[in-house]
Parts: C-alpha cells; structure tokens; sequence
DNA sequence: CAACAATGGTTGATATTTCAATTATTCCCC
DNA sequence: GGGGAATAATTGAAATATCAACCATTGTTG
C-alpha cells in the first residue's frame, strides 16, 4: 500500500520500478482488505456469543460434512487453510469440550483421525444456522446475485492460484 | 455453513426455517474463506519477510498516508478495523522499535496522536513495495480487471453495511 | 456547577497463534 | 532390507490477540 499517492515524497517516485497500485486498484484492494475485517470480525462475534469460535467452526464444519464424521488432521489443516499446528491445538481444545475424539489412523501409522462426537454434531449444527444467517445478512444480501457470483468467481481464482486445483468442496 | 448438503441426518432437514445457503451460494462461499484466508497468509509471510506483520503494516501505511504523518489511535483502530486495545499493543511493539512515537493530542486531553518516525517511514516504504507487489501478483494479476473491479465493489458494499459510509480512502 | 454518561486510551491476565524443534512412521531407492 | 528423505502430528516456549476492568478526560443534563 504506497504512502505515494496522497504524500508523495520526492525521493520515492524516482525509484518507480516496482508495480505500484494505481488509485483504482487502491480503492478497490483498501475495500477488499477493510471489507473482509469487518466480515470475518462479525462473523467470528456471532459465532462466539453461542460458544464456538469461527476457526473451530470451521473445523467442526468441515468434520461435520465428511464421510463417519471423520477425517485426517492435514487434510483438515489444508481445507481450512490453517497451519497443522494450530488445528493439533484446536483440536485438542475440541476435544476438552467433548465435541471430538482421536483416533490413529487405520491406513497410516503417523496419521490420526480426528472424529465428531453426538455433542459436537449438535453443537456444530446449532453454530451453523447463526453463521448461514450471518454470511446471508452480512454478504449476500448486501449485493445482487450477480456481484456475488462475481464475488466468488475472484476468489476462487485467488484459491486456484495459491492452494492449486482442488474445487471449493472437494472431500475425498 | 450447512453439513446438510454432503451428509443430510434426516433429523436437520425437518428443521430448514432458517436461510441455509444453496448450493451455489455455499460454493462461492468457501473459495471466498479459503481464497480470502490463502491471500492474508501469503501477503503476511511476504511481509514478515521483510520483517514487518501485515497487521503492523497497515498501521504504519495508514500513518504514513496521514497528514503530518500523524493519526490519532482510535481513528487507527477504526480504519484498520483492529480493536482499540490491539492497536494500543502494536503501537507499543513498533514503538520500542522507533518506528512511532506517542504525542497527547492537543484538542482533546484524552487522545494520544501516533506520529511516524522517519525510521518507521523508511521501514514503511520499503515494505509497500513488498506488498504491492504481492497484491498485483496473488491477487490483482489473477483476474480481469472487470472482475477485480467487481471484487472492489462487492467488498465495498460489505464495507458500508458492516461499517458505515466513509469511503475506502476517508482520511480527515 | 455537580453529577453522570460516554469517549479515548491503557493495562494485565488469559487465550490463542506461531515458530522451531521433536518423534514416529512411511516412502524411496540402491 | 537398510539408510535417508519426506510426511503426519505433537510439543512447549515465545509472540500476539482478546477480554474485562480500569483511569482520565470530555460532554451532557438538570
């Protein structure tokens, strides 16, 4: 984000070389970073005040919607973009609350198998309605079907880009 | 984010009263989380690189956009959409490294003004052509520039709902 | 002008995240 | 089959973020 624009100091112009955002790109990526904030900020808040945050919701989720419930903590860890540390942390405060077990993987000695419990599919399913209500008031709604579509379509290229092939809700 | 869709437990389905996401919606929902949460993780590794958090950056950006280089904390916080206690922990850090200083504000007895040294002016240039370069790359360079608009306007949107009127480059 | 609410900012305890090892297992290949 | 590289996950310490309580000042109201 160039301080060049609104204060251009004389000494950093000359040194022009390197792909500075013109002030429509400006504009648009200033949206792009204080629009998602404020998104996820709400959405995490929401998601807070019925006990869960939105990174283990997003855990939860994920789990929620595999085959038995069950699935291996890398690929939880790249589906949710989050280092495998943090999810091993995560998990095991899940785990604390009794929303999820361990289990080694039956295929792969190194592997562990993290599954959803009967009280964390409930917890998960309760904390999903108050976050679809929040993506749909706080995003969708707020522009026509078309934008949103537009919305994803960039994304997704953001995702292909830096995560590689892989479709938005690819499982096995 | 409904765990309906792939696994429908026969019991959640009777329940469907609140706006669940479509199919369609869903999807462009995770490439937004997943592409949204990819880009912050490279941009921040980009910058740490250069031995600056994204966070931090966008402080010093903010200030060194700012008139006379200085901008009042909560107006900070407010334009970062960081907490006022958050920018208060930051300032601290970026301050033992003699990027800012602290001023009372001479208005109001309350305010602290947050004024850019020209170290942290040096470290802030330098760092925006880091990020500059890696927004025109993950980001901008991944789609015509139709969409990015598109993308602008769309996260502008959830900007003004979530946030209010200011435009993206408000600054008094 | 006295109270009292609201604002601006800080603080410190607590919770979470990151980072750099560490362990165990599997994969490769000679 | 043995040795080394890569992968899966964990660990604990350090960095950072959140939360609630706090102090000082300002604004408001009667």
């Amino acid at each position: 984000m160039s301080e060049i624009q609104s204060a251009p100091p004389a000494a950093a112009i000359a040194e022009a070389d390197v792909p500075w955002l013109s002030d429509d790109e400006q504009r648009a990526w200033r949206a792009y970073l204080r629009g998602s904030r404020a998104l996820e900020v709400i959405l995490d808040a929401e998601l807070q005040a019925v006990g869960v945050s939105l990174a283990e919701y997003e855990l939860l989720s994920m789990l929620s919607e595999a085959p038995c419930l069950t699935m291996r903590m890398s690929k939880l860890a790249d589906q949710t973009v989050q280092s495998r540390s943090r999810v091993t942390h995560t998990a095991t405060r899940l785990q604390r609350r009794g929303w999820v077990e361990r289990h080694p993987a039956p295929d792969d000695g190194r592997g562990i198998q993290l599954h959803l419990t009967d009280d964390g599919l409930a917890a998960v399913r309760f904390a999903a309605r108050v976050h679809a209500t929040g993506v749909q008031e706080h995003l969708i709604r707020q522009m026509d079907p078309a934008l949103f579509r537009s919305l994803g379509d960039a994304m997704d290229k953001v995702r292909t880009h830096l995560l590689g092939e892989q479709p938005a809700n690819y499982n096995p």
